[in-house]
DNA sequence: ATGACGATTTACT
DNA sequence: GTAAATCGTCATA
């Protein structure tokens, strides 16, 4: 361990159900620490659940057992990194016991540490407006480009590894705070399409898409919008 | 060998 | 709201 103090989920805490596991790792804290030694950290704040071979939107449904899907086969806790849309990362945990190939997508974080290097690594030349916090990791690949997560963090150990962790909460999630909601893009998953598998803090403003009823309850104006 | 398709993000109308 | 960017992966042949 690089820092004595610091606790880390553990085995246990992963070798279980994606669908327990994705909500409990909300207002857990991911930690990236980089090769010139930088630590970054981020509160996640959304999570999206993966079922395995019977999921039609999962990487590993109906068994699919590929290079790219090999790490969802791994033992609870392994990193699961895959590049989508020719150019974006997305980072998964893989939960349950090895050879059940269910896993956690990590939606969005709230920065905590680290905010200038993630500012660098989400600059582009060609943009107009100034980043703000809350556009930095509000994203599965906004927050892989934040926190510099790459193919050389995949099947990772996020139990042992020096580079990437997750810490338990500090502070206790607020129950009515965590909702439930479809999962995000993947609209030819049919019949799973529409399955609440998407957990994420209404109270958030870092979640990658903010849901209408958190908007209505924290802006008192946007239920008179319309009248 | 080939073609269709993304667990997305960005800029623009 | 829509569309472009951009390429590895997977199924089919």
């Amino acid at each position: 361990m690089p820092d004595g103090q610091s606790q880390r989920l553990d085995h246990a805490f992963y070798a279980r159900a994606s669908t327990r596991v994705a909500p409990d790792l909300i207002g857990c804290d991911l930690v990236r620490i980089l090769p010139d030694g930088t630590r970054l950290r981020g509160t996640i704040v959304e999570t999206e659940a993966y079922l395995g071979v019977a999921d039609k939107a999962a990487h590993s449904f109906g068994g699919r057992r590929t290079p790219r899907t090999e790490p969802m086969y791994a033992k609870g806790g392994t990193s699961y990194v895959y590049f989508t849309y020719g150019m974006h990362y997305c980072f998964n945990v893989v939960c349950g016991k090895p050879d059940d190939p269910v896993a956690v997508l990590v939606r969005a974080l709230e920065p905590r540490e680290g905010i200038a290097k993630m500012i660098d690594h989400r600059s582009t030349s060609r943009r107009k407006t100034p980043l703000r916090d809350r556009d930095l990791c509000s994203g599965p690949a906004r927050l892989c480009q934040a926190l510099q997560i790459t193919p050389a963090e995949n099947a990772l150990d996020l139990i042992s590894s020096d580079v990437l962790w997750i810490e338990p909460r500090r502070r206790s999630v607020n129950k009515r705070a965590l909702m439930v909601t479809p999962r995000v893009g993947i609209q030819s998953a049919e019949e799973w399409a529409p399955r609440p598998l998407r957990w994420l803090l209404s109270t958030s403003d870092h979640v990658s898409r903010p849901p209408a009823s958190a908007i209505a309850t924290s802006n008192p104006l946007a239920a008179n919008a319309h009248a």
